[in-house]
RNA sequence: CGGGCUAUGGCGCAGUCUGGUAGCGCGUCCGUCUGGGGGACGGAAGGCCGCAGGUUCAAGUCCUGCUAGCCCGACCA
């Protein structure tokens, strides 16, 4: 992309609205804007890295196994009334009222809808296990909403639902997911800690939620600071083995780590003191275990081996898409903007040309980008007639990874200059150089 | 939902106390000179001063009501 074809509105000063780093940074990026408290529209930069995340996360529950579908944000009351949850949750449900006078509402959640698809569809063990998913907008009515898009009203959020003949069955789908997330954002760049917490409105006995340590983040955490040394890496899993994702399950979650709903001083204290870390953390993402509480109170049944109707088990497994954009930033930035993780960049590569208008270097800068494309990358060519220092401030503020930077003075020598927006280190090389350099970490991902 | 604060051009702010021609910086547009970390000069556009009512010869400024947004807390993914 030419910046001078793109929708890039960045802001030099920052927006009195936003006090958190991620908000700020995604404002003068000209990633978002505010609609109404806690809704935004996300502009061209920010919708590419949503849906950068989106597609990883896709990635990895169909590698897990999980089927992707797509339900309304819109729901039918009656739904809810069934499981009991349209008196329960609160004002933070979005209440409609449609023409008809029926009442509905803007789903914060679908554990009643998915229920429902499935009673009408399955009804022999034979269908089971089961896990379907989907990614879709949400809405709940904070009181407060607040940090930008990590506390929104409306969020982009990947919610799935496991259905399994047994309690046995269930818990490794609960397994299946743990690992997946791991993989899922690790490769984002994040380091998210699988800590034990409470169940809330959801309800059931298993829970793990996902944090992203950042001094930001809203809930404070206690873990053994050996689980950061934990890596997925590029470990084989057989996500039908049980064996294998119950161990990685019991390598991650082994250590101490627990948000302060569930913190326990007593079981902390056997933590080594030099291990003992206290620290803030997002959530990002939240698996459950409930059991039968939906497909008893809905009748989500199916027939056993022994022709017998049993509720089937079932779990709930959220990753917050757009929260994660803020997540991330919030992970992995400077005083300068974002730094974003190779993952999930807007574009591959930034190319700064230092004097717009010399024949040399734009057309040295065309051919880097040709041969940036030619390798399936994105390049972001910054070809506005703009000085250096506001190319290099604008392409230092959007965060992308590596910039090659193109003059006169650097082309004379028949060099050009790759620079690394993580540790600033810049090396002179050949364009050919540069291009070939950038393909090989993009392709080491 | 309690407490605090704010609302003036795209963004950041002054002007409100003490009523009298709506201003500054940044950004935007045009031109010239520039060209390795937000450059210089010259020109230009852009505002029902959050909304409604009131006081007054006159309201961005004073009064009343409302709305929206932000921050702290409680709450929450």
């Amino acid at each position: 992309m030419r910046l001078t074809r793109y929708f890039l509105p960045v802001l030099k000063e920052n927006p009195s609205e936003a006090s958190i780093v991620s908000h700020r940074y995604m404002l003068r990026a000209g990633m978002i804007k505010q609609s109404s408290a806690g809704i935004y529209s996300w502009l061209p930069l920010g919708f590419k890295v949503l849906k950068n995340i989106e597609n990883i996360v896709h990635e990895e529950q169909i590698r897990a196994g999980h089927i992707p579908m797509l339900m309304p944000t819109i729901q039918p009351a009656d739904l809810w009334r069934e499981s009991g949850r349209y008196e329960d949750y609160g004002e933070e449900m979005l209440r409609i009222k449609d023409r008809h006078g029926h009442d509905m509402l803007f789903g914060p959640t679908n554990e009643e809808m998915i229920t429902d698809i499935f009673r009408a569809h399955v009804g022999s063990y034979k269908d089971l296990p089961l896990t379907l998913y989907h990614i879709q907008w949400k809405f709940r009515d904070e009181r407060r909403p607040r940090f930008g898009v990590m506390r929104g009203r409306e969020f982009y959020m990947k919610d799935g639902y496991n259905f399994d003949l047994s309690k046995e069955d269930a818990l490794h789908a609960y397994n299946r997911h743990l690992v997946s997330y791991l993989r899922t954002y690790e490769r984002m760049g994040l380091q998210a800690i699988p800590m034990r917490a409470d169940s809330g409105p959801i309800g059931g006995d298993d829970t793990h939620e996902f944090l992203v340590l950042a001094d930001t983040g809203e809930s404070e955490v206690f873990y053994d600071s050996a689980i950061t040394d934990l890596k997925f890496g590029d470990r084989e899993i057989d996500y039908d083995s049980v064996e294998q994702c119950q161990n990685v399950l019991e390598e991650f979650t082994s250590r101490y780590a627990r948000t302060d709903e569930t913190h326990d001083e007593a079981a902390f204290a056997n933590v080594p003191e030099e291990r003992r870390r206290s620290a803030r953390g997002i959530e990002v993402g939240q698996i459950f275990y409930f059991g039968t509480k939906y497909s008893e109170s809905m009748g989500a049944t199916v027939i056993n081996d022994k022709q017998e109707q049993i509720p089937v088990h079932m779990g709930s497994h959220g990753i917050g898409v757009s929260r994660l954009v803020g997540a991330i930033i919030e992970a992995s930035h400077d005083d300068k903007g974002i730094i974003w993780p190779e993952g999930v960049t807007p574009f591959h590569c930034g190319i700064v040309n230092l004097k717009q208008g010399d024949a040399e270097a734009d057309a040295a800068c065309e051919a880097l980008y040709s041969a940036l494309e030619s390798h399936g990358l994105e390049p972001l060519y910054d070809d506005r007639n703009e000085r250096a220092g506001g190319k290099f401030a604008t392409m230092d503020l959007i965060g992308l990874p590596w910039r090659i930077t193109v003059g006169p003075r650097g082309l004379k020598n028949g060099v050009v200059e790759l620079t690394s927006r993580r540790t600033g280190e810049s090396q002179e090389m050949a364009p050919d150089a540069a291009v070939a350099r950038v393909a090989e970490i993009y392709a080491n991902l």
